[in-house]
DNA sequence: TCAAAAGTGTTAATAGTACACCCATGA
DNA sequence: TCATGGGTGTACTATTAACACTTTTGA
């Protein structure tokens, strides 16, 4: 064990690019930085690993921490290592992305800690490297939700097509052919229709599905 | 910058999953660990990070210390945390995938640190999570291959189609039609013949091709 | 002359893209 | 009655997959 006690040891942070859909746009939870250096400034939910956690534990407790969350879909995105990157002192920040459901999250802590939403296409001046972060995620959101069911960690239970559509649209940038896209849906096993009508979003009432589990 | 004090420090290291083509087999280079816990297992290359760099250029170093190489192909895979993944004391492993000629590099220092070849197919037990690296490493080259030219870092400069086609068949573990793959490689431009025939591995002889920069 | 690797086209199936109109309803 | 979002099918194009024989040459 002696052989490791010549070498440096580093505080490792954990950032958190929480992403939620609401009113059409793909968001991400920012919030204000409560410490010096950056105090005030914008800042993606973050936190110090501690010892008795692994570093996925890690992001678990912070995501909960700041949205009264368990068991939500996060994946680990990147080590950011510039020696630089934290004007303060030298941090190495593992990167996670999560996708919550933003009507099904504890707004008393999101209050506590000052938390707010906003447009991934309207991102703002964060501190230090997380506009880069934030850019990485959304590459890979692109590509996940190529192949995989994640839209159902982002929607509600029940949701109509459009609003499916508008997700697709909102994570990938693009616009998408009602038809083509509709098909496509069809086409995945993970997705069904309820019996159930959406009378609220448009006048002829729309056919609610779910994701499988 | 006192808001950062109450919390942990760790080390942090770089683990490298240095692939290479030989014998029509994709192969890593690992090595006996020279230190304890664990000395003499079979383990990656690794090292941990200094406070002078970066953990992108740590990896670096670390690549340069075995090998002899500058200017290598590497990319960040993953950021290792578990608690107890090595014995000794708290580690937290920043994953690098890199790949190589294993005609071009530097072989005395292959010597010095007992470095061998393994085929990746036939991956011995590695120390701690080792084997777990290797194969999330493997996993991820075989998508990059889908659309990217890294070949050229794993061949020699001037090459035949058939070494081309044995090197994705190992890398993505499927064999692949001839004519197809062929139709496909002359369709990519970052692919050319050279006028040049090999007469080694054929009596008829094959062209050479090479990548393009 | 024969073993060994090089080289070469066509067809079928599948996936993706483009495109426009009628329907049901509540205000 | 009309504005709003819901819902539907077909033709074209591009990509991928399957498949077998001839050529050249050194031993």
């Amino acid at each position: 064990m002696t052989a490791y006690k010549s070498n440096p040891k580093f505080y490792v942070s954990v950032d958190c690019i929480i992403f939620g859909f609401e009113d059409g746009h793909l968001k991400v939870l920012i919030h204000q930085r409560p410490y010096e250096p950056g105090k005030g400034e914008l800042s993606l939910i973050g936190g110090f690993v501690q010892t008795n956690e692994s570093v996925d534990s890690s992001a678990q407790r912070i995501l909960k921490k700041f949205t009264g969350l368990d068991n939500v879909y996060m994946r680990q995105l990147a080590t950011f290592g510039e020696v630089e990157r934290d004007p303060g002192e030298r941090v190495i920040s593992i990167v996670y992305y999560a996708l919550i459901d933003v009507n099904n999250y504890n707004t008393q802590l999101s209050d506590i800690h000052n938390t707010q939403w906003v447009d991934v296409d309207e991102m703002p001046t964060l501190c230090f490297d997380h506009n880069e972060m934030v850019q990485k995620a959304r590459r890979m959101l692109g590509e996940k939700i190529k192949d995989n069911p994640i839209g159902s960690n982002l929607l509600p239970q029940y949701f109509t097509l459009s609003l499916l559509q508008t997700l697709y649209e909102s994570i990938l940038g693009t616009s998408i052919d009602k038809r083509n896209f509709r098909r496509a849906i069809s086409e995945k096993e993970y997705i069904q229709a309820t019996g159930m009508i959406d009378k609220e979003s448009s006048r002829r009432g729309a056919t609610l599905y779910r994701f499988k589990k």
